[in-house]
Formats: C-alpha cells, sequence, structure tokens
DNA sequence: CGCGAACTGGGACACTCGTCCCAGTTCGAC
DNA sequence: GTCGAACTGGGACGAGTGTCCCAGTTCGCG
C-alpha cells in the first residue's frame, strides 16, 4: 500500500468495514478481513485504530452519520395525509431492496452494540439518528399533506421506527415485496391517524 | 457427568445453549462454554451433535417449537377489535420485559441464520411458526371481539409480526415502556381497521 | 457373570483470532 | 542534504476456537 498517513487511512478501512460486514456479517469483519478488502496490511489497521473494538464503535458512528438518503427528500407526492406517509415507507422499501445488506448490517451493529453495557450507548445515538431523521421526514409529510400532528411528532417518530425495523426485518427473511407493502400500507394509516387536516 | 444417552444429553444440551447464547450471544456461544454450562465435558458434545452449527440448527428449531406462550391464550378482555389486539399486544410486551434476553437471542439466531443460504429455511420456518401463532390469535381475537378480518388473516397476521418485531428492537434498544405502548396502540389500532364488526 | 456397545474424560490437532514488535522505508521540515 | 517523525511489511505471540482421537469406564443384555 502507497504512503497514507492514518487520519486518511481510517476512512478507507472504515469504507473496506462495512462492505465485509455486509458481506459477511459482523462476525466474519476479522482484522485480516477489513485489512485484505482495503488491500493494506495488518500493522496499518492497529496504526489506525487501537482496537477491532475502537474499529467498530467508529464504524458504527460514521455509517449511522450518514444514514439519510433512505428517506429524505420524500418524494413528491400529494394527497392527503396516508398517502405522503405511504409513499415515504415505498421509498424506504425501494431503498431496501436496492441494498439489502447494507440494512443487514445496520440490524447486525445494533445487536452487537446492545451486547456490551458500554456500548449501549451507540445503539441508542444509532437510533437517536434514526428519530431525528424521522422527525424530519414527518414534519415534511404534514407540510406537504397540509395536516398537523395531533401527537407529539418525537411520538409519532418512534412509532414510525419501529414500524419500519419491523417491516425491515421481515422483508429481510422472507423478500416478500407484497407482504412489506401491505405492512406499509397499515403503518401509513395507522400513522396519519395521529394527524388531523389543518 | 453422571452416565447419560446421546438422546438425552441434546436437549440438556440446547436448553444450556439457550441460556448461554442469551446471556453472551452466539459468538459467545462456544462448545466451551455450552458445555460448562450443562456442566459435562466437551467430548459429550460432539458425540451428541455433529458440529456446532448443527446444534445451533437444532437448538434454534426446537426454541422455535415451543414459542407460543408469549401471546396464546389471549387475555380475556372484552371490547370492540382494537381492545382486543392491544390487550395481545400489552401481553406480548409483558412477556418481552419478564425476559428481553430470550427475544433478543431470538433475534440473534434468526440474523445468524440469515447470513448462510443453506440456514435461510430455518430463519423462514422461525417466521412460519410465527405467523401460525399470529393467525392463531387474531382468529380468537375475531371471535371475542365478535367481528370478522376483511382482509385474508394470513395477511393480518404478517402486518402484526413486523410490528412486533419493530416494537421489540426498539424496546431492546431503549428499554422505553411508554414508547411501546404507544407503538403497540397505534399497531392495534392499525390492525383492527383491517376488521369490520359482524 | 461376561461381553460388546455406549458413553466418558482428557489431551491434542490445526487453525484463526486480536494484538504487538521491530527493522526498514519514506516523507516533510529545517 | 539530514534528521526525526510517520508510516510500512512481515513475522511472531498467546489465547481461543471447532473438531478429533483414544484409552478407559460403565451399562444393558444374553
Amino acid at each position: 500500500m502507497s504512503r497514507m498517513s492514518a487520519a486518511e487511512r481510517r476512512p478507507v478501512l472504515i469504507e473496506a468495514g462495512v462492505r465485509v460486514i455486509a458481506r459477511e456479517g459482523i462476525a466474519g469483519a476479522s482484522t485480516r478481513a477489513i485489512v485484505a478488502e482495503a488491500g493494506m496490511s495488518l500493522a496499518s489497521f492497529h496504526y489506525a485504530f487501537e482496537s477491532r473494538e475502537a474499529f467498530l464503535d467508529e464504524l458504527t458512528a460514521s455509517v449511522v452519520a450518514r444514514e439519510s438518503q433512505a428517506v429524505l427528500p420524500l418524494p413528491e407526492a400529494g394527497g392527503d395525509m396516508r398517502e405522503v406517509v405511504e409513499a415515504g415507507l415505498v421509498r424506504y422499501l425501494d431503498h431496501l431492496r436496492a441494498d439489502p445488506a447494507h440494512e443487514q448490517a445496520m440490524l447486525e451493529l445494533t445487536q452487537h452494540a446492545l451486547r456490551a453495557p458500554e456500548r449501549h450507548p451507540l445503539a441508542v445515538a444509532q437510533y437517536r439518528r434514526y428519530a431525528d431523521l424521522a422527525e424530519e421526514a414527518l414534519t415534511l409529510a404534514a407540510e406537504r399533506a397540509g395536516a398537523t400532528w395531533r401527537v407529539p411528532v418525537p411520538e409519532v417518530a418512534s412509532v414510525l421506527i419501529a414500524f419500519s425495523d419491523g417491516i425491515t426485518l421481515n422483508w429481510l427473511v422472507h423478500r416478500d415485496d407484497r407482504a412489506a407493502l401491505a405492512a406499509a400500507r397499515a403503518a401509513a394509516d395507522a400513522l396519519s391517524r395521529m394527524a388531523a387536516p389543518r
């Protein structure tokens, strides 16, 4: 590997790590597998990162930070709240179908963070980010639909995230687009009932 | 370890395996950790099971097979469909709160099964079992509420499972009972709208 | 009682893992 | 150009892994 500063190396390793985890899971993401994917030597890894755990923590944080293209911007669908929310969920489903490995990797990172108490804040931060995105999307949706949320937006967002997670997990198991769409429709229905026309 | 036939040993090892996975995750469920938990020697493990993977497969199947106390029987709540479904979900939440490690273990087993194509059928079977339970519960709920499902029950079940999964995952991250209840209420609302009074 | 099959414990194997070390190379600053 | 710091590759380490082997023990059956 040509010369490269530790600071430049970190993002390269993280990209490689994301690819390996998507392909093989966290269990398969050994330091050796990661440096092989990145095309560098093992020593470079521990020159750039203190440990594999520290690497995984930074990877999680970094991948979560840019988790935004999935839902936003909302597709420009008109209609009432139900339709707008459903369009948003359908858009998310498209994203999921386009890159299932990525979403599966996110799930695995969550579970990995859940396993050790000292990593729990990472999982919370991950979901904090999801919540921010969801709130933004929901506010936008209310604007589009000309409605207001009767329930505080953060609470609506929390329900939206729970629904998306469940739909994701089920789609990963069955790869059943119809079922996912049906669930998305039901979710949109439930969510839209937390809003009232303005 | 006192003398024991391979056939008797298998369930004992599986119980031990479930405890280890709940405590330490699949990654921590080494053959040595499992036999230590079961109080037997390493050789007994491979006398009873061909390999660790075969063991995990059988463990998954066995644990899924008896996954039923969580939802059924439905608590005897009267009321309309929304109330009955909500009561069922609340009951599931109680079960989740009582033994989070178990639900987390189930999630990990699903993801483990999703990782290798040859184990994918196991994940599907796991969800097939969930679907059966959900269908049973939904049919019972319709009876209780004196209503009928306007949508085929299997489809309602699939939505119910997606919602429960999502609520579970989010509760495992945040341990936020209020948020889980809010999501359960929203889910019950959406589901009940797939039924009509008889 | 005897005998063959079933089961046992302990040790060993080949391997992978995260991490570390160290002698070399390459760079930027002076 | 020199020099010190930054970076490199390769090899080694100790620990942990799944699996296997084998000499012993124990049991049920005849």
